[in-house]
DNA sequence: CGGAGGGTTGAGATTCATCAACGCGTGTGG
DNA sequence: CCACACGCGTTGATGAATCTCAACCCTCCG
């Protein structure tokens, strides 16, 4: 691969932000692209990490599985995400599984190259950086959730989110995986899942096959937080339900 | 604060590690030593970061609260350890709450250096990263531990870390916090934990007021899983009883 | 047409949190 | 020196909530 112009479909992966012409040439001319059909497994716990996944289309999960077999979802990933780029930095063999859950195309960046060039491009360090911390506030949020939070309030806290990055003018929006994919990433059965959504119906949120509808843009506000509210543009406004209300 | 010989007490700390005598200077320049009592909270959800906190003695928490005010515990720091790092680069204000848990002297190192320093000084941005992972990848058995494990098994795999810590030739060790902080930390009630301590004596580890003694060095294979062997100095070997059964 | 997989619904079992009481060590103040 | 309060940890009884197991519907696809 020789160019980014695959990369103008979506956004632009937070990896290149910024990043010199240089590096940029220096991390394609290494990397490969590749298909994978649905449910192929990348990675397994155990493997020593060898490449850095960059999503163009379909999208990923990782997840940990216990000698019992259960498996908790880390992360699941849609185009212009990456994964295993923390993997990278923790020494050791990795302790996550990477599996598509679409057919997927993806551009994998080997090891030496990160490696390389983190000690050498302080922007790129920068970038990863900056992805890594995402990751970590939320796999927070997920800890927290899993503590705290009802399987309703992690619902409507994961939908919440979901709004706000649709754009929150939009009334609806679709949920990007199976719902036993979103019900594992939130640490309940299907089950649970689907039976809390009954619930939701009394909030003014309807579920139609995957399309989450709700009665008006102030729906989800009940299931905002202090640290996700300054993702919201109604943040601070006489608009923003939540704030009046405190 | 203008050397670093305080910190030959206990590891250096990761920040630091290879970093020139000239970055380490400007950090310590820049950084102020303070006490604070126990029970002191240092930063508020919702704070904009200002500085990243390195612990010399004592201990301190980091957590979220939601707004029916339950508490998840993220992290809790020992001598060496730094927190705020990972928040520093996660834009927006603190997802977390910091806290002394018990008379801490920490060093607080300014928002402002660490910004700089990251975009000059490669090695310090690798140290971040290393930092930063670790982090992550605690946060990820973390959230399997909650998802799939039972509290046995969450208590087993905590106390496994903690013998690996301290050397796996000795065949006791000291709880490094209070019971209730732990119960909190693994997603448990303390009432829940008690009661699970009492099934561990059935396996050979007997809890003393806060000592844990194990009957053999291999109380605890049964709580370790592939990405935690590698720590173990007897993986691999004959020794390992985890190896031999699989 | 028939099978497979995802999703929903129902009934039952299990498990952990909750509430309450108590023991114990510590510190404090009369 | 003793009485007392306080915090931590433990133990017991109860209840609520979720997981499990099972059956069923639906769509998709060979």
């Amino acid at each position: 691969m020789n160019s980014l112009s695959e990369f103008n479909e979506f956004r632009r992966p937070q990896l290149f932000e910024k990043l010199s012409e240089e590096s940029q040439q220096r991390i394609l001319e290494c990397s490969v692209l590749r298909d994978f059909e649905r449910n192929r497994l990348l990675v397994q716990q155990g493997d020593t990490p060898r490449f850095v996944y960059l999503v163009l289309n379909g999208s990923i999960r990782t997840f940990r599985i216990s000698e019992e077999g259960e498996e908790a979802t880390i992360r699941m990933l849609e185009p212009g995400d990456t994964c295993m780029e923390a993997v990278m930095f923790m020494g050791g063999p990795s302790p996550i599984n990477v599996q598509t859950i679409k057919n997927t195309k993806a551009l994998m960046i080997p090891e030496r190259i990160i490696k390389i060039l983190v000690l050498e491009d302080a922007q790129f360090a920068f970038n990863l950086l900056k992805i890594v911390t995402r990751h970590y506030k939320n796999a927070m949020h997920q800890i927290d959730a899993m503590n705290i939070k009802t399987p309703l309030k992690r619902i409507g806290y994961y939908f919440l989110l979901k709004h706000l990055e649709h754009g929150n003018d939009k009334l609806d929006f679709k949920l990007p995986f199976e719902k036993q994919m979103v019900a594992n990433y939130l640490g309940m059965t299907p089950e649970t899942f689907s039976r809390s959504l009954k619930q939701m119906r009394a909030m003014g949120i309807t579920v139609d096959d995957d399309t989450i509808k709700m009665k008006d843009a102030y729906s989800l506000c009940h299931f905002c937080d202090a640290d996700t509210a300054s993702l919201c543009p109604a943040h601070n406004t006489e608009n923003c339900h939540l704030c009046t209300r405190h």
